[in-house]
DNA sequence: CTTCTTGCAAAATATTTGCAGGATT
DNA sequence: AATCCTGCAAATATTTTGCAAGAAG
C-alpha cells in the first residue's frame, strides 16, 4: 500500500482546495522540495534549498507552510535532541516509526519495532489510562562509530 | 537503596567544593526548593517559587545553577510537548523512567516497565548499535479524564 | 586577597504576527 | 472582484553572555 511522494502531494493540494486555500508558487515548490529531500530538515535547512530556485523566499513563509502541512498531518516536528533549539520536521510516511540518534556522529535511524506495544498495553493497564500515541529516542553509537572506533 | 533528597544535596554541595565552586545563598536556596518542588518545573517557576523568599534572585541565576545541576545529573532538563517553548527540569532519582503525558489535562506520569529493554535489544541487533539511552513519551487520557469524560 | 558568582542589561536564537501590496481563484 | 497569501519588519519568548560589583573561601 505504498504510496509515492508525488501522490501525496496532489492530495494535500486537493484537501487545501476544498477548505478554500490557494496553491501558491511559494507552496508549490516548498511541498516539492520538501518531498525530494531526505532526513529531518530544520525550517532553515528547508527554506535555504528552496531558495536555491526561488531567491525571493521569505522564511516566514517556510515556516508558515510548515505549520499548515503539520496541522495536514504531512509533518511532524521533531526534536531529536532535549536542548535543540531548533525543531526539525519529519516528513516520514504517516507510519509510526521511532527514531535513533548517534551521540558521535549525529545521524539518525528511523525504525520501527514489534515490541512497543507491550509498553503501551501495560503502561494503560495499570494506570487506567488511554494511550493514543508514542514519541521514542533511543540515542547510542551506530554501527559505522563503533567500527571507525578502532582505528 | 533510597538516598533522602537532603542527602543527595549534600553530596552536590561536595562535589561543588571539590571543583573550587562556591555554596552561595543563591545556590543553597535553590537547590532546597528544587528538592522540595514537586513535578517538573520550567526555569521560571523554579524562579518564582524561590523567589518567594529571595526576592532579589534574578532569572539568570537560576538558569545557571539549572544547568550547573544538569552537568552534575542532577536534573535533566525536558520538554513534554514537541513545540513547547520552555524545558522543563525533571528532578527525579536518577534512575531510568519515562513519563506519559495527558492530552487533556496536561498532567504527566512518571514510570518505568520491564518491556523497555527488548525495543532496545531489538533495534540494537538490527542495526548493529549500541544503545545508550532512552526517551520516551507516551500521550493520551489520564484515568481522571476519562471518567471525567462521561459528563 | 583571590577567584567565583551574582544581578543587570543586552545579545542571541527561534518562531510568530500585523500589515500593505500582490497573487490566486 | 474577492479574499487569501507573501514579504517585510517588528514582536515575542526563551535562554545565554559580558561585565562590574559583591560574596565566598
Amino acid at each position: 500500500m505504498i504510496r509515492n511522494k508525488e501522490g501525496s502531494v496532489q492530495e494535500t493540494i486537493q484537501r487545501l482546495h476544498a477548505q478554500g486555500g490557494r496553491m501558491t508558487v511559494q507552496r508549490r515548490k516548498i511541498l516539492d522540495v520538501l518531498a525530494a529531500m531526505q532526513g529531518h530538515p530544520t525550517a532553515e535547512e528547508l527554506y535555504e534549498a528552496v531558495r536555491q530556485q526561488m531567491p525571493g523566499l521569505h522564511l516566514s513563509t517556510v515556516y508558515r507552510t510548515l505549520r499548515w502541512l503539520e496541522q495536514e498531518g504531512k509533518v511532524s516536528a521533531r526534536r531529536f535532541e532535549e536542548d535543540a533549539r531548533q525543531e526539525r520536521f519529519d516528513v516520514s510516511h504517516p507510519k509510526e516509526h521511532h527514531h535513533f540518534q548517534c551521540t558521535q556522529c549525529k545521524k539518525v535511524i528511523e525504525f520501527d519495532s514489534p515490541f512497543i506495544d507491550p509498553v503501551k498495553n501495560h503502561f494503560a493497564n495499570q494506570f487506567s489510562a488511554q494511550v493514543a500515541s508514542i514519541s521514542l529516542m533511543l540515542y547510542g553509537i551506530c554501527s559505522d562509530c563503533s567500527q571507525n572506533h578502532i582505528i
